[in-house]
DNA sequence: TTCGTACACTGTACGTCGTACGCTGTACGA
DNA sequence: TCGTACAGCGTACGACGTACAGTGTACGAA
C-alpha cells in the first residue's frame, strides 16, 4: 500500500483528491461556484493553496471531478421494473441532485469530456431503454428528450428567484407582481396571480411534464 | 435630445450601452464567457477599462443585458397559425440562438431577474397558448415542458465536444471510441458506432423531440 | 547508521481580474 | 466668462489561478 493510499484510508489527517473534491462541492453548494476559489478551498481544508495542486492538475480538473461526483449521486434506473418506472425514478433523482447542486448545471455547458460516473450513468440508462425494446436510434431519441427535459427543468428551477413555496408567497406581492404591469403583460400577470394563489411545487410540476414525456415515448418502443 | 442620445444615434463615435453590450456578446461568442473581461472588452472598443462603468453599473449588469439581447434575438411565436406551428417556430429559433450564444445557457442559471425582452417573450408565448385554448394552469405546464426541452437540449448541444458533423466524423474513431471500451459500455459503444455511421444532425434530433412534446401537449388544450 | 529519493506540502511571485476613487478635458447654458 | 454636467481615463487595491522553487519527513537500500 502506497503512502498516498494510506492517506486516503485515514481521512482525518492529510488531504486526498476525495477530500478536496468533496469540500469543493460543499463550498460550491454554500456559496455558488463563483465563491469557490483555490485559496478558500485550501483554507477550508486547513492547507495552503498550492497543496491542492498535488491532487488536481488545475481548477478545470477540479470542476470536472466535482461534476462527476454529482453524477455519482444520481440514482441509476432500477432494473426490476418497467422502463417508465425506472426512468421516472432516475429522472426524479437527477432533479433532486441538480437542485441540491445548482452550480453543476452551469458547469455542464463548458465541460465537454464526460467523467466515468457520467459514462456509467448513460450506459445504465441506455441499457434500460434498449432492454425495454427501444431500437438504437429510438433509444437515442429517448435519451435526448429525457435528458433535455431533466436538465432544462433543473436549469429553470435554479434560476427561480425563490427557494421555497413560503418564500414565494412572501415575495409575490412585494417583488414580482410590480414587475408585471397587467396592461403590458396581461397573460403573465394572470398566470403569476394564479400560481401565487395556488402555491407552487416544482417537484409536482416536474412529475407532470415527465409523465407526459414518458407517455409520448412509449410508442417508440417495439414490444419486447 | 441629450448628448447621450446623440452618441447612441451616431454609433461610430463614442461608446453607448448598446455598443458595449453588442461587443461583449461578440467577444463571448468568440472566446466564451470566461474570455470576456472588462479590460479586453474595453480594448476591443478602443476605450479604457473604466469607461465601461459609465454605461454599466458593474459586470453583473452587463451580463444581464447580454442575456436580454439574446432573448431579443429569439423569434416570437407568430400569431397567424395554429399553436403547434407557432411553438415550433419559436422553439427552433430559440435553439438556433442558443447554439449561437452557448454562454447564454450557463449564465441563465445564475441570473434570476428576467429582463424586459425575456418578459416580452414569455408573455407572447403564454398568450399564444392561452388563445389556443390552454387553461391558465395547463399553459403553465406547457411553458415549463417546452422551455425545459429547449433549454435542456441547448445545454446538451453546447456540451457536445464537436461543432459540425464533419468534425464528429473526424474525431469519432480517434477520440471517442477509445473512451468507450465495449466490454464496459456495450450499449453506449453500440449507439456511438451507429451514430457515427449514420452521421448526426442536432437540428433533426431537436425537431423529433419537439414534435413529440407538442403532440403530448395537444390533449391539454380545450377546444377553442 | 547513513543517505538518496519520493512524497506531501508550502511561500513567494507574476499576471490578470473587477472596480473604487479621483482626475481630466470638452461642450454648453447662463 | 464661468459653472456644471458629461464622457472617459489612470492609478491602485485586493483577490484570483498557478509556475516555480523550495521544505521537511518517511522509508528502502547500502
Amino acid at each position: 500500500m502506497s503512502a498516498k493510499e494510506q492517506r486516503q484510508a485515514a481521512p482525518d489527517a492529510g488531504l486526498s483528491k476525495q477530500r478536496v473534491v468533496v469540500e469543493a462541492i460543499r463550498l460550491a453548494d454554500l456559496e455558488g461556484v463563483d465563491g469557490l476559489s483555490m485559496r478558500r478551498l485550501a483554507g477550508a481544508l486547513g492547507a495552503g493553496a498550492m497543496s491542492l495542486y498535488y491532487y488536481v492538475a488545475n481548477k478545470e480538473e477540479l470542476l470536472d471531478a466535482m461534476i462527476d461526483v454529482v453524477f455519482e449521486e444520481i440514482e441509476l434506473p432500477p432494473e426490476d421494473t418497467d422502463w417508465q418506472s425506472a426512468m421516472r425514478r432516475r429522472a426524479v433523482s437527477a432533479r433532486q441532485v441538480l437542485a441540491r447542486h445548482p452550480w453543476a448545471i452551469s458547469l455542464m455547458e463548458s465541460r465537454t469530456t464526460p467523467g466515468p460516473a457520467n459514462l456509467r450513468h448513460r450506459e445504465a440508462v441506455t441499457a434500460c431503454l434498449r432492454r425495454a425494446g427501444f431500437s438504437v436510434v429510438n433509444a437515442t431519441h429517448a435519451n435526448w428528450l429525457l435528458d433535455s427535459y431533466v436538465y432544462g427543468f433543473a436549469l429553470q428551477e435554479a434560476s427561480l428567484p425563490f427557494d421555497t413555496a413560503g418564500e414565494l408567497a412572501d415575495m409575490a406581492e412585494d417583488v414580482f407582481l410590480p414587475q408585471l404591469p397587467p396592461d403590458e403583460f396581461p397573460y403573465l400577470s394572470e398566470s403569476a396571480a394564479a400560481l401565487f394563489a395556488a402555491g407552487y411545487d416544482p417537484a409536482e410540476e416536474f412529475i407532470f411534464g415527465l409523465d407526459l414525456v414518458l407517455a409520448a415515448l412509449e410508442p417508440l418502443r417495439a414490444a419486447a
